[in-house]
RNA sequence: GCCGAAGUGGCGGAAUGGCAGACGCGGUGGACUCAAAAUCCACUAUCCGCAAGGGUGUGAGGGUUCAAGUCCCUCCUUCGGCACCA
């Protein structure tokens, strides 16, 4: 025999990773197994990605490689497994390339997705890809369209005039999140403050459940802090301010209602309609100017400068609803038409923002809370904490809880007021004025000026906006029209409203237009979970069976970048599906996780700027796919924020080779040393606690420890390796399958029982245990567990070195934790 | 400013209150080789010491405990999110 015959083979991963990818491709091995009910499920999702034109990015495989260790897993569990991939491939990039070579969005997008599907596939991921959705597909985007007629029809889809932030140069309205310092997030264009015609979402009718319902779900503590925080639930009172010498009248919210007799002015946004009513001759000049100077500029930046307190009189005063005293109107911009009632009652004593305010304006201060109940006039800043009720007459001595209730109950007799729930959440604006989007189901009568005239041809005509009308369903899906000019334009009706042979149709000799705003790029993310189910029916969105058969997502994989939106509008449409009977869960999402993001080698945030960005391609190419796998799992905690370093993959490169070639060494008659079989009951055991908490990197490290100890072994056994070769698995499938079939085994092992281990052989009677003497390690001693507390004194005490420290000194103190620790305390 | 996460060798990181630094990268030495690469083996927190051994050490300072990277208090730094929410 040739020594080349007998030298094991290397592990060629180009050719080895090609072969086994064609194989699952040509078994289908990963199509999703019919449910039969007696097998457990999991859902196993990812946040699919938005294709962009840059490909891949080493960032996409860590957390698509988490869920594909899982999906594996649970699959060599006996459980039935849904794992599916697709794009979410509207958005404003295609659009905007559109914009610049003419090249229509459907065919870059098709090129994209192209691209990102093939690096996909090279990493080996078990996606069921005949699943695979694609958001812009019309067969996608006639059940997109669907639910959106579900929500006009309940009326949770409406139009509304609202101010935002309109992006000329995008032609397209932004949401306050995408604006920074008054320029867009995406291209840095000027964005100014307009009011136009929106299409809502009422996601506030669903703010108590979407804020209970975080009970119910396993997610980062963070996340469910943030989603809490936005939807900002805060409960006090509402209270009414007669406006002097008229009748009119404004509400105030306050969380404090227990300071109102403190109150020594109100303030209302500039924006409040009452403004320009009760703004006396004198005093109209200036507030109209605040006003308008207010109105122009954005949230942020009336925000950025919260220091410094700005505001006009208007020459009004409002009734005090309990002392019936006078106390000025101001109109200040640190008070948010958006949110409450857009006017508030000022308590300069116990509130930071209105005692700034007061002091620069010089309006009364006085104290109605009292941290010990003694007077501490005049108050060196606002005192906001809970107290005693003092200087507030019928009130004085109630704690702070007592006194809102009594204040309450107080206004609710004299009709001035009553409990009030306010939120931070606001509806949410879901038209865009862009191209590449769902168009919006949705058509208005249209009145001509001339009766023959026809609206294609420019004839004066006006659109009747307050008469929506739905789409009938069995039009669905509404396609976009072709277009070769995607620019934007002046005209926030988006570029839909060149197309007026597609804008304008007649029925029954009417003459009708469509809307010609599109939906967001949440819209197709809100529901794709729900189209994995049961992607291809073409008469419903999913079927009843498929629900039940998947949902809910048993994990969902994703960045912390989507912890508030994305999350709650998909929860939120789902909480409508639930009323409306198409799904049966309350919540979509049982557990989910974020990965941490990738940085560069220089531990900026990767970007094409920084030049610091690693293509996925290139690590394939050079190292292989299992090899970019095992680095991504292996380079610390998956929730970890960590840096990228090439220089490290050689670590689980050279593991791959090693298992590779210590498998191939297996001799089938050789049994396994007693330390040996422990060392493999303990791996097993680990890796599958490891990869049950997610805890990879460690996972990864066992069985390196475990190849590491195969080395020191003169003759391999084939039953020390069968195991390890279906753990290794999940992280490195195609190096399992490789293996798989080198020893023996002709059929995938993607099924093949996961191995179990020996309880027994996981605990050692006798260990080796650290002897410290005042809490430092003297000496080791090999002890039986059993041990009782006077053997392990003895054995102990007789340790050279232990001895030496306790030497002609007294020990006060034995401590003895079987198993793991000994402390003598002397003295 | 507020909320959240985190600070451990040259680097990535590990450690149910019980021997800090597993595992990996890098480095040093050795084996193999004509030589190199690859591979294999050993060592590798730091200071003192020829060594045996000892001291110090998990962002800083206190505390609880027989014992603290881990629990408590104060502070510093970094990252992420929010930001006049009445």
């Amino acid at each position: 025999m040739s020594t080349e015959a007998t030298e094991p083979q290397r592990y060629v991963h180009a050719e080895i990773e090609a072969r086994w990818q064609r194989y699952w491709d040509e078994h289908q091995t990963f199509s999703t197994p019919a449910r039969s009910g007696s097998r457990p499920k999991k859902y196993v999702l990812d946040m699919f990605p938005y294709p962009s034109g840059a490909g891949l990015h080493v960032g996409h495989p860590e957390g698509y490689t988490a869920t594909d260790i899982l999906a594996r897993f649970w699959r060599m569990n006996g459980i039935d497994v849904l794992h599916p991939m697709g794009w979410d491939a509207f958005g404003l990039p295609a659009e905007q390339y559109a914009i610049e070579t003419g090249t229509h969005p459907a065919v870059t997008t098709q090129k994209n997705v192209e691209t990102f599907r093939r690096q996909l596939k090279s990493l080996g991921f078990s996606y069921d890809w005949t699943r695979e959705v694609d958001t812009t597909d019309p067969a996608y985007v006639r059940w997109t369209q669907w639910i959106f007629l579900q929500l006009f029809h309940k009326g949770l889809a409406y139009q509304d005039r609202v101010s935002v932030n309109w992006c000329p140069a995008l032609g397209t309205v932004l949401a306050n999140e995408e604006v920074k310092d008054g320029l867009s997030e995406r291209g840095n264009h000027p964005v100014e403050r307009v009011p136009l015609r929106q299409w809502m979402m009422r996601i506030t009718a669903y703010a108590d459940r979407l804020l209970d319902d975080l009970s119910m779900v396993d997610w980062p503590h963070g996340t469910l802090t943030m989603q809490r925080e936005w939807i900002g639930r805060s409960e006090g009172a509402r209270i009414v301010f007669g406006i002097a010498g008229t009748e009119k009248s404004f509400d105030v919210f306050t969380t404090r209602p227990d300071t109102l007799i403190g109150c020594t002015y109100c303030v209302l946004a500039p924006e409040h309609p009452l403004v320009g009513e009760i703004t006396t001759a004198e005093q109209k000049e200036a507030v109209q100017t605040y006003a308008s100077a207010a109105s122009s500029r954005s949230d942020r930046d009336r925000s950025s400068d919260a220091k410094k307190k700005t505001g006009v009189f208007t020459g009004a005063y409002a009734i005090h609803p309990i002392t019936g005293s006078q106390v000025p109107i101001w109109v200040a911009d640190y008070v948010l038409y958006g949110y409450g009632t857009g006017a508030v009652m000022a308590v300069p004593g116990h509130d930071e923002r209105d005692f700034e305010f007061a002091k620069t304006f010089d309006l009364p201060i006085v104290e109605v809370v009292s941290p010990d109940g003694a007077l501490h006039a005049p108050i060196a800043k606002a005192f906001i904490d809970d107290g005693i009720a003092v200087n507030s007459g019928e009130f004085n001595g109630l704690s702070t809880a007592q006194c809102k209730k009594a204040m309450i109950e107080k206004l609710a007799s004299l009709n001035k007021g009553s409990a009030r729930i306010t939120y931070k959440l606001r509806d949410w604006v879901f038209s865009r004025q862009r191209y590449w989007g769902e168009p919006i189901p949705v058509y208005f009568p249209v009145q001509m000026e001339d009766a023959n005239g026809n609206p294609r041809s420019g004839d004066k005509h006006t659109i009747l906006y307050d008469q929506p009308i739905a789409v009938d369903e069995s039009e669905l899906p509404l396609r976009l029209p072709d277009l070769t000019d995607f620019k934007p334009g002046q005209d926030p009706a988006g570029p839909l409203a060149r197309a007026v042979d597609w804008r304008y149709f007649q029925k029954d000799g009417k003459w009708y237009a469509r809307e010609t705003n599109t939906m967001p790029q949440w819209a197709g993310s809100c529901w794709y979970y729900l189209r994995f189910t049961d992607p291809q029916n073409s008469t419903v969105a999913w079927s009843e069976k498929a629900h039940n058969d998947w949902m809910p997502v048993d994990l969902y994989v994703g960045g912390a970048e989507h912890a508030v939106l994305h999350l709650l509008y998909s929860r939120f449409w789902h909480k409508v599906l639930f009323d409306l009977g198409h799904v049966k869960q309350p919540e979509p999402f049982m557990k989910l996780v974020h990965q941490g993001m990738i940085l560069g080698e220089d531990g900026d945030k990767m970007s094409k700027s920084r030049g610091n960005v690693v293509n996925p391609d290139h690590i394939v190419k050079m190292f292989g796919a299992d090899a970019l796998r095992m680095y991504e799992m292996f380079m610390g905690p998956l929730e970890a924020v960590k840096p990228w370093q090439t220089s490290q993959v050689s670590g689980v490169v050279r593991f791959r080779d090693r298992l590779y070639s210590a498998v191939l060494k297996n001799d089938s008659a050789a049994v396994m040393g007693e330390e040996t079989k422990k060392l493999l009951h303990r791996t097993v055991k680990k890796v599958t606690h490891d990869i049950e908490s997610m805890a990879f990197n460690t996972a990864i490290s066992q069985m390196m420890v475990y190849v590491n100890h195969l080395y020191t072994l003169t003759t391999i056994p084939l039953e020390a390796v069968l195991p390890l070769i279906l753990i290794v698995s999940p992280f490195a499938p195609h190096l399992g399958e490789e293996l798989w079939n080198k020893t023996g085994h002709s059929q995938s092992l993607a099924y093949e029982p996961w191995p179990t281990w020996d309880e027994a052989l996981c605990v050692d009677d006798v260990v080796e245990m650290a002897v410290q003497v005042n809490g430092k390690v003297r000496g080791k001693i090999q002890l039986a567990k059993a041990a009782t507390e006077e053997e392990a004194r003895t054995a102990a005490l007789a340790v050279e070195s232990v001895a030496a420290f306790t030497q002609g000194k007294q020990v006060k103190k034995f401590v003895y934790v079987p198993g793991k620790i000994i402390n003598l305390v002397v003295g």
